[in-house]
DNA sequence: TGTACATCAGTGAACGCGCGTTCACTGATGTAC
DNA sequence: TGTACATCAGTGAACGCGCGTTCACTGATGTAC
């Protein structure tokens, strides 16, 4: 039964991958490992070859979207960068897709009371992501660090509100007008 | 043992009052019935001669506490409604005492899953909240709706990424920057 | 108003269930010579 | 390169635990006369 070193790798990303979409949309707390490593396509046994406790799967998971969510950010350039930005981070296909959704907007609410590693991860991952945001606007005022922490609260309350409504027209009006709001704000 | 007919309704509001405060600060999922009977001074076999199940309880304490803040916002009036809204609510009070905590702040990830009536009574709280904002803006702008939802989501964005950090001097600057903004902008 | 009975708020033990975690086992991979 | 042995990825059953819910019971409250 043993697998090469290759392949147990790709195992380990695979579990990864798909744990970070089961806690983005079912949460932490409701996705069970049972289910997450049936997703892999493996039993529950083996989990614990590759992690030592769910916490450090739920820490891996949201570092890996995390740190690709703001490799996104980062890398855009330009004087559309920002409106670049809120246009993929305020948009469906982030508010309905949970591959690679941002682990702030999805478990805004859980990570406060996550493990001690991932809520360090969290806060982390915030201080970048408004760094980012910072590095985007224009640079003519000169409390660009206050704006871009607004920003990042409207970006994030966006999605979340976004996801709470029950209508699709109201959601998507939602993520519209907030982009709107900030780019003739910003 | 039987209580009357008073102190069985105070009980029961009791229960819905605690429970609230369980909810927002531990989340719905991590919030055990038997601990927060206990918290209310009763046992748990007690809990269904007041709620019929788990969701009731949590439909009603949600829908208690969005009535709550919702009442707040809209009985503000005069020129500076939105500034008291936003001082009150972008605060670290809000952010740091759950006791009548806005649900779609404090349990906004976890909404969106969970049971029907939760779902609509969140829903339905966050087209009230957008509309008492609506009412508070100067009405020399025609977008004010638009403007409106915006402002939403900076506001529940702004007490959600203020919990995450655990940089306490940046979750109040945070709080002060959300509000600073939404105020130049609107 | 007083009495007899029905109701039901609250107790505490028990239920089945899914959870995270452990473990004995299997057999292919990796290593030593 | 070939062989013998050690390693360990993955399986599937089992563990204790806390959860939401049920239930027989108690005794004070409410109701009927």
């Amino acid at each position: 039964m043993r697998k090469s070193r290759k392949e147990t790798a790709k195992t380990r990303e695979r579990i990864v991958k798909k744990a970070a979409h089961a806690f983005m949309r079912d949460g932490i707390a409701e996705s069970g490992l049972l289910n997450v490593m049936a997703s892999a396509g493996l039993t529950q046994g083996g989990f614990y070859r590759h992690f030592a406790s769910k916490d450090q799967l739920v820490s891996e998971a949201v570092e890996k979207n995390l740190d690709a969510v703001l490799r996104h950010l980062e890398e855009k350039g330009g004087d559309e960068a920002l409106a670049e930005i809120l246009h993929d981070y305020l948009s469906q296909k982030h508010r309905d897709h949970y591959n690679g959704a941002c682990p702030l907007a999805a478990l805004g609410t859980e990570l406060p009371r996550a493990d001690k590693k991932t809520r360090a991860a969290a806060s982390a991952g915030l201080d970048r992501f408004i760094a980012a945001i910072e590095h985007k606007l224009s640079s003519s005022h000169k409390d660009a660090q206050a704006r871009a922490r607004a920003i990042a609260a409207a970006m994030v309350g966006g999605i979340v509100i976004s996801r709470i409504t029950t209508d699709e027209k109201l959601s998507n009006s939602i993520l519209r007008d907030t982009k709107a709001f900030v780019l003739e704000a910003q």
